[in-house]
DNA sequence: TGGTAAATTGGCAGCGCTGCCAAAAATATG
DNA sequence: CATATTTTTGGCAGCGCTGCCAATTTACCA
């Protein structure tokens, strides 16, 4: 059943005026569709000088309050907009930051930038992003036109740039913030937590349980980095305790629900003796947990499931999802203050916490 | 369990070189940290006039072959990266495109942003956005605040804007593009599908499957207009059919797995003989799934239940959710390809798609 | 009231780039 | 070989704003 047709077009966006036009001052501005009223324009209006407009409007530097009533008076009457773009150019530093981010798919990076974006509102910042992809070839391209803006600082994923990126950023002058790892040498700024670390205390949650025949689920890891280093470093504890991981099952693309479900099927398919299973994340895992529900596995008793990130929809389901709750908001939050404060370099763990839930 | 410190600051930033200062010239430069290489070091390091090497980088206007080389170089010798800033101001138009959207949560927003990211970053546009909350207070806000940085058109849901928001929007000159909702009377480019008639397809399914005890679940519907949109229909066609709506349960704040499960759970505590819900998205629905799972109500049989944005997850769980699936991407993309082609005024109908699932 | 310190204010040179125009060089034509 | 064309190129005036500095006005003190 499909809905919908082209629809008509709204004439809303409006013609030029017919009549009553005075002047050809007049008609230009109209035909011009454009309201380009400029700080000069304001002063005259007003009565004063250009520096004084601008010293009004940014509230800075001093002048006295009849002026500063002239001036917000010829502001309003004229519909005077401040163009944002002369005033960065003409002044050192803007006030744009810029987010270069992997996915908008992955909850992830759609929490650090509601993080962010808060922050960055409050101070008059403002966020441009661009979407990589999980490649660094474009992460590379997109860095660069990102640098064309001069923001003040740009926000990146994690620490696997490459050399180019790398470089470039160091050269940039401007702030670097890599968010959301810390298993790595910082450019400048990082802030979040360390993803060996969610790997190895799964692990160890699971082992501490009782689990001794585990497998994994995943998504592509040579892309998603931060899931390829929890995975690396769960195996190693796996390796260490003497119980090391039975199988494994890789899908194809991005992780997703579905994907969950199928990677889980197809792993049971080859490994039948499974005791629990390690998703690279929640999406993935509740895929597996629907696999389960629909075929009748007992969740935990005949196999566990874990995940990672501790999204919201895990504590919704029947039974709670035993996960990793990682701090992804707070991650843009402090990444944004750090920014806006101009802060000096530094890595800011910020942590994770497991949830033990229900179904491991 | 809560893991992870402050972590040390990581001296990656640099400091001040200590020696090998040649010149006060030098050590300024190394203080600002700043490799600020304008066009005109390019020119003058490549021989040619500024003209020239910005015809080159824009390949606009003619150059010889050697011209062009010895330009390249010399951006390549001096890691010259282009302001774009400047060469905004310079020029007419620039290639910012502002997204002014309710919420980074909600799953619909991303989807847009994301469909239109990918168009934007092949034309070489950037975005920039920010989140009002569903507040049409700070849309006005943020909206003056992008109009600062003189995009080429500016991106908002729906139609549901202040008086304030619409005039400066119309004066600006810039496009305007109103995404998600078709109800109502576009300022310009109006991209989406309509709300009232989702409702509507909605309540004439659960008829037409029989289902006559009908209610509703939903979040605030005073701010997220579309949801209200979608409701009043819904009521609408039950009122014309003779079988109105029996009970709703609103619950406050967003739309959430969470809410959607405890909505549910409040709604038949007041109406024990309902025979089908309707969710005001499907998170919620999601929320109400699960509570019938964990409360084993046998679903369609004993409750059926509806939702609308056709989420991936809706297919993952046992009994694929009966939803009406929305162009999110499309969305984004169609309305990105317009503001890039420049497009006159127009409204597009994606429309949607009715999924039957299992669940209703 | 005269004189100095403090508070206001305006003028104007850029910020780095683009767009226009005329000059110069290369190519074509008679 | 001179002239007409066409292609390349450089110079320079802004784009709209901020920051510096000097000029002007006002406030304050003896």
């Amino acid at each position: 059943m499909k809905n919908g047709n082209a629809g008509d077009g709204a004439p809303a966006f409006g013609g030029a005026p017919e009549s009553l036009l005075i002047s050809d001052t007049k008609l230009t501005m109209e035909f011009k569709h454009q309201a380009t009223v400029t700080l000069a324009e304001v002063a005259q209006a007003a009565g004063v000088g250009e520096s004084t407009v601008s010293r009004v409007l940014r509230n800075h530097g001093s002048f006295s309050g009849r002026t500063r009533e002239r001036v917000m008076a010829a502001v309003e009457r004229l519909g005077y907009v401040p163009n944002r773009i002369a005033g960065t150019l003409a002044s050192t530093g803007s006030r744009l930051v810029a987010f270069v981010i992997p996915s908008l798919s992955n909850i992830v990076f759609s929490d650090v930038l509601r993080g962010a974006s808060a922050v960055l509102e409050e101070n008059h910042y403002q966020a441009v992003f661009s979407v990589t992809d999980y490649d660094p070839g474009k992460e590379e391209a997109l860095a660069t036109a990102m640098l064309a803006w001069r923001p003040a600082a740009v926000m990146l994923a994690g620490y696997e740039h490459t050399d180019g990126t790398a470089k470039m950023l160091r050269a940039s002058g401007c702030r670097v913030v890599e968010l959301l790892d810390l298993d790595g040498d910082a450019l400048d700024i990082a802030v979040g937590f360390s993803n060996r670390a969610a790997g190895r205390e799964s692990a160890a949650f699971l082992i501490r349980r009782g689990y001794r025949r585990i497998g994994y689920v995943g998504h592509d890891l040579d892309r998603d980095t931060r899931a390829g280093k929890r995975f690396s470093s769960f195996c190693d504890t796996l390796d260490a305790n003497g119980t090391p991981l039975i199988a494994r099952e890789i899908v194809a693309g991005a992780s997703s629900v579905e994907n969950g479900k199928q990677g889980l099927e197809r792993l049971l398919a080859r490994a039948t003796d499974l005791d629990a299973v390690y998703f690279s994340n929640d999406d993935m895992a509740l895929g597996g947990y629907f696999h389960c529900l629909a075929q009748g596995i007992a969740i935990p008793s005949q196999l566990a499931i874990f995940g990672y990130n501790g999204l919201d929809i895990g504590r919704a389901i029947p039974q709670p999802l035993s996960t990793i709750r990682t701090p992804r908001v707070a991650t843009g939050q402090i990444a944004a203050q750090l920014v806006v404060a101009n802060a000096p370099p530094q890595a800011i763990d910020l942590g994770f916490e497991l949830i033990e839930g229900a179904t491991a």
